[in-house]
DNA sequence: CTTTTGACGCGTA
DNA sequence: CTACGCGCCAAAA
């Protein structure tokens, strides 16, 4: 070997793996914007948030279903299909719809003051009032 | 090295 | 409400 990997899945870099580092501060039950989390690690733009997760693969333990645009829609992605897998997976952790496929983000959108607070891998299990 | 693309955001018409 | 364009920053070709 030659050394060098060919691999079809390279690592991600320093910047991806702290992207995905502020994703996993998003809580079960609750979506934030690839703006947000890019205020939140700095230094890049929503667009790298939307690049680092495209590059996760399959078992990635980046909760990047809690990931959408400003819109409070589920970013489309290039390959053409929808995040169906995406809306399926926030409907199971209580995220709600609206008839145009939109979230409510007063509701369940968080704010960048919030996930300063919340530390990664803290799931509120019944934290409700 | 340059150029193009990309799971975006926001202002404006 | 939709449509269009520009800006932003990095990774990939």
């Amino acid at each position: 070997m030659t050394g060098h990997s060919p691999d079809d899945k390279p690592e991600p870099t320093a910047l991806h793996l702290r992207i995905h580092d502020a994703v996993r501060r998003v809580p079960a039950g609750r979506v934030a914007t690839y703006g947000q989390i890019a205020k939140l690690v700095g230094g890049c733009g929503p667009r790298q948030v939307g690049t680092a997760l495209a590059r996760l693969r399959a078992g990635t333990d980046v909760p990047w279903q809690r990931i959408v645009n400003a819109q409070g829609r589920i970013a489309a992605r290039g390959d053409g299909g929808s995040g169906t897998s995406q809306r399926s997976r926030l409907q199971a952790e209580g995220v709600v719809f609206d008839r145009r496929e939109r979230i409510d983000l007063s509701r369940f959108g968080i704010e960048a003051e919030e996930l300063v607070w919340l530390d990664p891998g803290s799931v509120f299990l019944g934290d409700e009032d």
